[in-house]
DNA sequence: GCCAACGTTGGC
DNA sequence: GCCAACGTTGGC
């Protein structure tokens, strides 16, 4: 079982307009790493939903509901989407600074690596994040 | 709007 | 294969 983490510009797609849709598929990855990482997932696995740019946080959690397929926004065979099924929001979202603040999530990728789209975290990042959502 | 980080492209 | 130039992302 791993753990994931996604961003998305709220401008573009945000959380409500993800609780709309309840199931999407998520396009636009052109990085080879975050790539590789969409191909990693597995259905069922656990994702946070992060907000970049504009109040930066972790806002929610989505569920792997489709394993990576060809992106059909593309025709270049090398991009893949996998589909997100709206898991649950969190009573408080844990910002950037927060995850900045907290010294168990110094390593996390989302610092260590800013600009990647679409990454893995450990157990205990994911478990802590899921944790200060729920106002602890 | 600025700038740091960093991935990609292309010349050699 | 190296590296400079360039483009993009994302925090502030």
């Amino acid at each position: 079982m791993n753990y994931w983490l996604v961003k998305s510009d709220p401008e573009t797609y945000d959380w409500s307009h993800f609780v709309q849709d309840q199931r999407t598929f998520w396009d636009g990855v052109r990085n080879f790493q975050a790539r590789n990482n969409l191909r990693a997932m597995k259905e069922d696995e656990l994702v946070l939903f992060y907000h970049s740019n504009q109040d930066p946080g972790v806002v929610g959690l989505a569920r792997i509901a489709r394993e990576a397929y060809q992106d059909p926004t593309t025709e270049d065979p090398q991009w893949v989407v996998v589909d997100l099924a709206v898991e649950g929001a969190f009573p408080r979202p844990v910002t950037l600074k927060a995850i900045k603040a907290e010294p168990r999530l110094v390593n996390i990728g989302l610092i260590k690596q800013s600009r990647l789209s679409v990454m893995p975290v450990t157990r205990e990042e994911f478990d802590l994040i899921v944790g200060m959502g729920h106002g602890e």
